[in-house]
DNA sequence: GAATCACATAAGTCAATGCTTATGTAATGA
DNA sequence: TCATTACATAAGCATTGACTTATGTGATTC
C-alpha cells in the first residue's frame, strides 16, 4: 500500500525538511544538502524513500538529478485526510483559507 | 514538535487501523481489539502513542476508558498539507468533493 | 473485602531504520 | 583517456520501535 510508504517517509524529520526545501523550488541532491548537515549517501537514501513514496520525483539532467515535489503524494494524503472530514474541527479558518482556491 | 509525533504515530499501519476504527465511532480499548489481532498491552501502547500525538483523546467511564478521534490532530495534518497547496494537483476532484462542505 | 475486570506500565526481545564508510556508475572536462 | 563530478548502492553498526510476558492499579461485583 502506498499510504504506508507515504506516512513512513514523512515520519522522519530530516525527510520532512528535505521535502519542505523542495517545495520552495526543485533542485538537485547537492544543492539540497546545503544548510542541512547530512552526508551525501544519507541524502541519496532519503530521496529514494521520498521518491518511492510518491512525494518527490526526479529528472536526470546530465550528471545532475533534479528533484521536485510530486503532487501525487500530496493528493494521497489529502484523500486520507478527507476520509475523516466528519471530525474536522469547527474552527477551520486555517483550512478554509488554504482551500478557498480549490472550490472554483 | 507535535508534527513529528503525528507523522510517527501514523507511520504504523496498525495505529492507522485503530484510528480508522475510532473514526467510525468512539469506543473503549477492549472493543477496539475486536477484529484486530492484537494483545491488550499492544493496544494500550498504540492508544498512548495516538493520544500523545493529539490524534485521539480519552475519557474515563468507570473502569472503561472511552477513546475517540481528536480533531486537533487532524487539524495539524491539514495545516501541514496546506503549506504545500501550491503543489496540489490539478485533478483535485476528490479533494473538492470532500472539501465542499467547508466553504460555507 | 476478595475476586474480577479494564486498562496501564515495566522490562526484555527482535526486526526495522538511519547513519556511517567504502565502492560503483554514469556524465563531463582537461 | 584519464580525472573529476554527481549521485547511487552495499555493507556494517547503533538506535528505535513494536511486540512479548509479567505485574501494577483503579473500578466494579459478588
Amino acid at each position: 500500500m502506498m499510504e504506508n510508504e507515504i506516512f513512513r517517509a514523512l515520519a522522519d524529520p530530516t525527510r520532512r525538511r528535505i521535502f519542505e526545501k523542495l517545495a520552495a523550488g526543485g533542485m538537485n541532491a547537492s544543492a539540497l544538502r546545503q544548510g542541512i548537515e547530512i552526508s551525501q549517501p544519507a541524502m541519496s537514501q532519503h530521496l529514494s524513500v521520498l521518491r518511492k513514496a510518491g512525494l518527490v520525483r526526479e529528472e536526470r539532467q546530465g550528471r545532475f538529478v533534479n528533484y521536485e515535489v510530486d503532487p501525487d503524494g500530496l493528493l494521497l494524503i489529502a484523500r486520507w485526510l478527507g476520509k475523516y472530514r466528519a471530525y474536522w474541527p469547527a474552527r477551520i479558518d486555517a483550512l478554509k483559507i488554504l482551500l478557498k482556491d480549490m472550490d472554483s
